[in-house]
RNA sequence: GCGGAUGUGGCGAAAUUGGUAGACGCACUAGACUUAGGAUCUAGCGCCGCGAGGCAUGGGGGUUCGAGUCCCUCCAUCCGCACCA
C-alpha cells in the first residue's frame, strides 16, 4: 500500500511557501489586521527542544486560522540575541559571542522551518544586530530628554522642563525625581552655572544618572535588576547577590507605577499574572506622619496603612541604613549602635532573608514626641525596618502588627489595645472591627472615622498627610558586561551627554578579552578609542562603559517587526497606526515582572510622547505552560553491574541511573543501544520481569544533564511535522504545565494516515467520489467545522484535534471519500497541519494554495435535529431520554411524558403528578 | 504568613456551562488476518458484584427534581511574593 509519505510531502510545501513569500505581510488597508506574536527566544546552544515549540505552534494555527478567515497577518519570528550564556561561553574560549550567537541563530531557525510555521522571515529581527539596536539606543535618548509630569500624568520633553524652569523655576513643578531637589526660583535657576543645570535636569530625567543601592554579583561582575534576583542569588547562573551603593543609569518606571496598574484593567490577561504584576508594584493606601525628635527640630517620616492605630504607638523604628541613625543616636549609646549597624550590614540579603525570626534591634537613646499626645515615644534602630521601602522608618504598635508586638515582647516595652474588642494575650490583632479605646480624640470610633479624623488632624497641624506608596523601584538599567547594547552617552566634564542621533548606532567595540579590566572598569573599558567626538568639537570624550540590561530589546522590539528594515524610523508612521499593538501574545508567565512589566512601561512612554497610537502592547496575553521532561532510571545493583527492572528494584539495595530517553519506549529499556551508550556498559547484566527491563520514571525539568531532552528534528524525522504539531496540541491545555510523553503521538499519526488513506487506493491513486455526500456525513463534517472554529476562536486546541480524529473515524466507518466533504476537512485541519492539507488541497485540484481559500462555513441545517432527546428525571434520578419534534408545544411533551409508560414502568406503578419542562428542553417529572 | 491556581480511570484528558460522567488518545485484555509483527482490523476496558444491582469526579456538609459544574468547610499539590509597616 501505498504509504502517507510526510517527508516529502512536508519538504514540498515548505519550499513552496518560502518561494512564493506565502507569509509576507505588508500593510493593506484593504483587509483587517490581525497580529499574532511569540515572545522571541534567546539561542542557546542546545538548540529547541520539544517544549519550545508550544506556543508557537499555538499562535501559529491562530495565525493561519484569521489569515483563511480574511484577516492580514503579521506573524513575525526572531531573537533576542544579547544575554549572558554567550558571553560566559566567551570569556571561556575566546570565541567572540557574536559568533557563536549567529551560529545558534542559523540552527534555531532551521530547526523552526522544519516545523513549518507561517513566520514572515523577511520581517526577523536580532537584537543584537546593529540595524536593531541604533533604534533600541534613539529610545534610550528619548528617555533621556524627558521627565515625567504628574500635574498632565505624562512624560514630556526635557526641553518643556527647562522651559518651566527659566520662567517660574521648580516650586509649581510635581514631577518624578530624585529626593534631593533643591528649590529654586527663576532667578536662581538662569544664575546657575551649565553644570549645576544639568546635574539638576538628570534629577528629573526619566534615564537617569545616580547613586543608588544595587543588587551586585560578584561572580557575574555586574549589577542586576530586582526581577534577575531570585532568593539573593542571580537567576542566571544562580551566585550570591549582594546590595552595594553605585553610580548607576536607572529608569523611572516608578512614575507609571498607577498607569501600570489601571492599564490591567483594560487588557485581557489571565488574572494570576496581573496578580503578580500588581503584586510586584505593590501599591498601599495609607499616610505620612512626622514625628517630632525630641529637643530638636528634626522630624523623622513614617508611612503607615493604620492611621487609625497612631495611639497605640509604643516606639518608633528605624532600619540600620537609613540616615537617621547617624543624625539621632546620642553620644554615650554611639558606640553600641554602630557595633549593631556594622554586624546588620555585613550580613548578606540572604541572611537577612533566611532568618526572620530572629529578632534584634538596639535603643538610640532618644525620643521622639508623639503628633497627638506629646509623650515621649523611644526610637529603636531595628533590622526588620527595610531602608528601601516607605521612609525607612516606623512608628510601631505592637497591639495591631505581629512584627512590632514580637519585638515590644522581646525588648519588653508597653503592648496598648485601641479597639475594644482586641485580643492580644498571644499575638497581635490587626483587627479593624470595634470602637477604638486609649486613643484620645479618637475614642469611640469605629476604623473609617478614626481614619478620616486622624488625617484631617495631622494635615491640619502640617505634619502629615494621606499617602499612596508603591513598592516598585526604579530599574536599574546598566550591567557591567560586554555583550549588550553600547549607551549612546560620553561624559564632557563629568556630566553625561547624549550621542548626535545622526551617529547611531553606537557599535559595539572589539575587545581583547571579555573581563573587566585591571582597574574594575567594564570590559568596554578595554576597547581602543572608544571615545566620542561631537560635530565641531576637536576633542573627543570618553563614552559610557556599561552597556544595557538583557530586556532593553525586548522592551520595543514588537513594533520593530511592523516596519522591520525602516533605516528612518524605529517604525515608519503607515505601519504604526495599521498594526497598532499585538492581538494575541503567547509566552511563559516567567516574564510576568520583567519583560512584561518593562514592554508595557516604554509603550507607555512612546505613547506619551506621540511616537505610537496604543498604550497597551499587548491586548490578549496567554501563558503557555512549561513541557517538563520525563526522565526515566535504570537501577543498579549497589556494588555490582547488574541492573535490576523497576518492579523487582525493592528486593535490593539499588541506586538509580538517569538513562537516555531515547532509548526507552513506553517505559522499556532498549537493551542493545544502552549497553552501546557508554562503553563501561558494555558487558553489563539484567534482571528482567517479563524478559523486559522495565525504568522507573520522574517528571523534571527538560535539561542535558537529565538526558530526558527530546528534540523536535528527532520526532519530524519520524512522525513527520503535521504530527508533532498536533500531537503537542493534543497533550492538554496549551496553559498547563505537563511532561513530554512521545507514547501518544502513535494515535495522533494513525489518525493522519487513517484520513490519508481514505482518499488513496492501495496504489497510491487520489480517489474521491462526486457523488452527494451522505447526510450523516454532512452531518459529522458541519458539526466539526463549528466545534473547531469555536476552538480555536477560545484557545482550546487539545480539543479540536479529537474532533478531527472522532470526525475522520465516522467518515471512514461510512466509506466516505466524498469532494466536497475532502474540501473542507482540509480547510479546517489546515491551520494545524498545514503541509498534508496544502497536499491533499492540491490533489483535490486546486492549483492555488489554501492559504487564500477561506474557513468553510457550517451549515446549521446538516447539525440540527429534526427532534430533541429530552432527559427525563424522575424523583432525581435520570431514567430515560424521550424524543420530540422541535417544534412540539411544551404543554404537549408535557403529557406524552406522563403518559409514558416507560416512566410509569420506572416509578413502580405510581403516576408521575408534575412534569416541568424548563429552559433548555429538559424535562423535569415530580412524583 | 499573604496572594493565586489546580484536584475526574492505570496515564494524557473530555463533559454542549446544572441534565445518562469518563468523549478522543495512550496503555492493557481477547479475537481475526498473518511466515512474522512494535503492522492492520474487530470487540472489551472506572470500581465492587456470577447477577439483578450498587458505588464513583480530593474529604465532609448544603442548595436543587437533578451537582464534576453553584455555595460553605476541611485536606492535598503546584506557582508567585515574602519582615512592604
Amino acid at each position: 500500500m501505498a504509504e502517507y509519505n510526510f517527508r516529502d510531502i512536508e519538504k514540498k510545501w515548505q519550499t513552496y511557501w518560502q518561494d512564493n513569500a506565502s507569509f509576507k505581510a505588508d500593510v493593506d488597508k484593504t483587509r483587517p489586521k490581525f497580529y499574532a506574536l511569540d515572545m522571541f527566544p534567546y539561542p542557546s546552544g542546545a538548540g529547541l527542544h520539544v517544549g519550545h515549540p508550544l506556543g508557537y505552534i499555538a499562535s501559529d494555527i491562530v495565525s493561519r486560522y484569521k489569515r483563511i478567515k480574511g484577516y492580514n497577518v503579521l506573524h513575525p519570528m526572531g531573537f533576542d540575541a544579547f544575554g549572558l550564556p554567550a558571553e560566559q561561553y566567551a570569556i571561556q574560549t575566546g570565541q567572540h559571542p557574536a559568533i557563536t550567537t549567529a551560529e545558534n541563530i542559523v540552527k534555531y531557525k532551521e530547526q523552526l522551518k522544519n516545523i513549518g510555521f507561517s513566520f514572515d522571515w523577511a520581517k526577523e529581527v536580532q537584537t543584537c544586530d546593529p540595524s536593531f539596536y541604533r533604534w533600541t539606543q534613539w529610545i534610550f535618548m528619548q528617555l533621556f530628554d524627558s521627565w515625567y509630569d504628574y500635574n498632565t500624568d505624562k512624560a514630556r520633553h526635557i526641553d518643556e522642563l527647562i522651559a518651566l524652569f527659566e520662567k517660574e523655576g521648580n516650586s509649581n513643578i510635581k514631577a518624578e525625581c530624585d529626593e534631593d531637589v533643591p528649590n529654586f526660583g527663576a532667578a536662581e535657576w538662569n544664575a546657575f552655572s551649565f553644570k549645576e543645570q544639568q546635574n539638576i535636569l538628570l534629577k528629573y530625567r526619566i534615564t537617569y544618572l545616580a547613586e543608588t543601592t544595587v543588587n551586585w554579583c560578584p561572580e557575574l561582575g555586574t549589577v542586576l535588576s530586582n526581577d534577575e534576583v531570585k532568593d539573593g542569588f542571580s537567576e542566571r547562573g544562580g551566585f550570591p547577590v549582594i546590595r552595594k551603593n553605585m553610580m548607576q543609569w536607572s529608569m523611572r518606571i516608578t512614575a507609571y507605577a498607577e498607569r501600570l496598574l489601571d492599564g490591567l484593567e483594560r487588557i485581557d490577561w489571565p488574572e494570576p499574572l496581573k496578580e503578580m504584576q500588581r503584586n510586584w508594584i505593590g501599591r498601599s493606601n495609607g499616610a505620612e506622619v512626622d514625628f517630632r525628635v525630641e529637643n530638636t527640630e528634626i522630624d523623622i517620616k513614617v508611612f503607615t496603612t493604620r492611621i487609625d492605630t497612631i495611639y497605640g504607638v509604643t516606639y518608633l523604628a528605624i532600619a540600620p541604613e537609613s540616615d537617621l541613625v547617624d543624625i539621632i543616636i546620642s553620644n554615650d549609646k554611639k558606640q553600641e549602635i554602630k557595633d549593631y549597624v556594622e554586624v546588620v550590614k555585613n550580613r548578606s540579603e540572604r541572611e537577612r532573608m533566611s532568618d526572620v525570626k530572629h529578632i534584634t534591634g538596639v535603643f538610640t537613646g532618644a525620643y521622639a514626641l508623639h503628633p497627638f499626645t506629646n509623650e515621649q515615644v523611644p526610637i529603636w534602630v531595628a533590622d526588620y525596618v527595610l531602608a528601601g521601602y516607605g521612609t525607612g522608618a516606623v512608628m510601631a504598635v505592637p497591639s495591631g502588627d505581629q512584627r512590632d508586638y514580637d519585638f515590644a515582647k522581646h525588648f519588653d516595652l508597653p503592648i496598648v489595645p485601641i479597639y475594644d474588642n482586641m485580643d492580644i494575650s498571644e499575638h497581635a490583632d490587626p483587627t479593624k472591627e470595634g470602637k477604638m479605646i486609649n486613643s484620645g480624640i479618637l475614642d469611640g470610633l469605629g476604623y473609617q472615622q478614626a481614619v478620616d479624623k486622624a488625617v484631617a488632624f495631622i494635615e491640619e497641624k502640617g505634619i502629615g498627610s494621606s499617602k499612596i506608596n508603591y513598592r516598585i523601584r526604579d530599574a536599574i538599567f546598566a550591567r557591567q558586561r560586554y555583550w549588550g547594547e553600547p549607551v549612546p552617552v560620553y561624559f564632557k566634564d563629568s556630566i553625561p551627554h547624549l550621542v548626535d542621533e545622526k551617529d547611531l548606532p553606537v557599535i559595539l567595540p572589539e575587545v581583547d578579552k571579555y573581563l573587566p579590566t585591571e582597574d574594575g572598569d567594564p570590559p568596554l573599558g578595554r576597547a581602543e578609542n572608544f571615545n566620542y567626538t561631537p560635530e565641531g568639537s576637536s576633542e573627543s570624550y570618553p563614552l559610557e562603559l556599561s552597556t544595557m540590561p538583557g530586556w532593553a530589546g525586548s522592551s520595543w522590539y514588537w513594533f520593530r517587526y511592523m516596519d522591520a528594515l525602516n533605516d528612518k524610523e524605529f517604525v515608519g508612521k503607515e505601519a504604526e497606526e495599521y498594526w497598532r499593538s499585538v492581538d494575541l501574545y503567547i509566552g511563559g508567565s516567567e516574564h510576568a515582572t520583567g519583560h512584561l512589566l518593562y514592554s508595557r512601561f516604554w509603550c507607555k512612554f512612546l505613547y506619551d510622547m506621540g511616537f505610537v497610537k496604543e498604550d497597551e502592547p499587548f491586548k490578549k496575553l496567554i501563558n503557555q505552560g512549561m513541557i517538563q521532561g520525563r526522565s526515566n532510571f535504570v537501577y543498579r545493583i549497589s556494588g555490582s553491574n547488574k541492573f535490576v527492572s523497576y518492579n523487582l528494584k525493592d528486593d535490593y539495595e539499588t541506586s538509580a541511573l538517569h538513562v537516555d530517553v531515547n532509548m526507552v519506549t513506553n517505559d522499556i529499556l532498549d537493551i542493545e543501544k544502552f549497553k552501546q551508550w557508554r562503553p563501561d556498559l558494555s558487558d553489563v547484566e539484567f534482571i528482567l520481569e517479563d524478559g523486559q527491563y522495565i525504568c522507573g520514571s520522574e517528571v523534571e525539568k527538560m535539561s542535558k544533564s537529565k538526558y530526558n531532552v527530546v528534540n523536535p528534528d528527532d520526532i519530524i524525522e519520524k512522525y513527520g511535522a503535521d504530527t508533532l504539531r498536533l500531537y503537542e496540541m493534543f497533550l492538554g491545555p496549551l496553559e498547563q504545565f505537563k511532561p513530554w510523553n512521545t507514547n501518544g503521538i502513535d494515535g495522533v499519526f494513525k489518525f493522519l494516515r487513517k484520513f490519508w488513506n481514505l482518499f488513496h487506493d492501495d496504489q497510491g491513486n487520489f480517489v474521491v467520489s462526486d457523488d452527494e455526500p451522505a447526510q450523516e456525513a454532512l452531518k459529522t463534517m458541519h458539526q466539526t467545522i463549528k466545534k473547531v472554529e469555536e476552538d480555536i476562536e477560545k484557545f482550546s486546541f487539545n480539543t479540536s484535534v479529537s474532533s478531527f480524529m472522532i470526525c475522520a473515524n465516522e467518515l471512514a466507518r461510512l466509506k466516505c471519500n466524498n469532494r466536497a466533504i475532502l474540501t473542507d476537512f482540509v480547510l479546517i485541519l489546515s491551520p494545524y497541519a498545514p503541509h498534508v492539507a496544502e497536499e491533499l488541497w492540491q490533489k483535490l485540484g486546486h492549483s492555488d494554495s489554501l492559504l487564500n481559500a477561506n474557513f468553510p462555513a457550517f451549515n446549521e441545517a446538516y447539525i440540527r435535529e429534526d427532534s430533541y432527546e429530552y432527559p427525563v428525571s424522575v424523583n432525581g434520578k435520570m431514567r430515560t431520554k424521550m424524543s420530540f419534534p422541535l417544534d412540539m408545544p411544551k404543554e404537549d411533551i408535557e403529557r406524552e411524558v406522563l403518559a409514558s409508560e416507560v416512566i410509569i414502568k420506572w416509578t413502580e406503578g405510581k403516576q408521575p403528578k408534575k412534569v416541568i419542562v424548563v429552559p433548555k428542553r429538559i424535562v423535569n417529572v415530580v412524583v
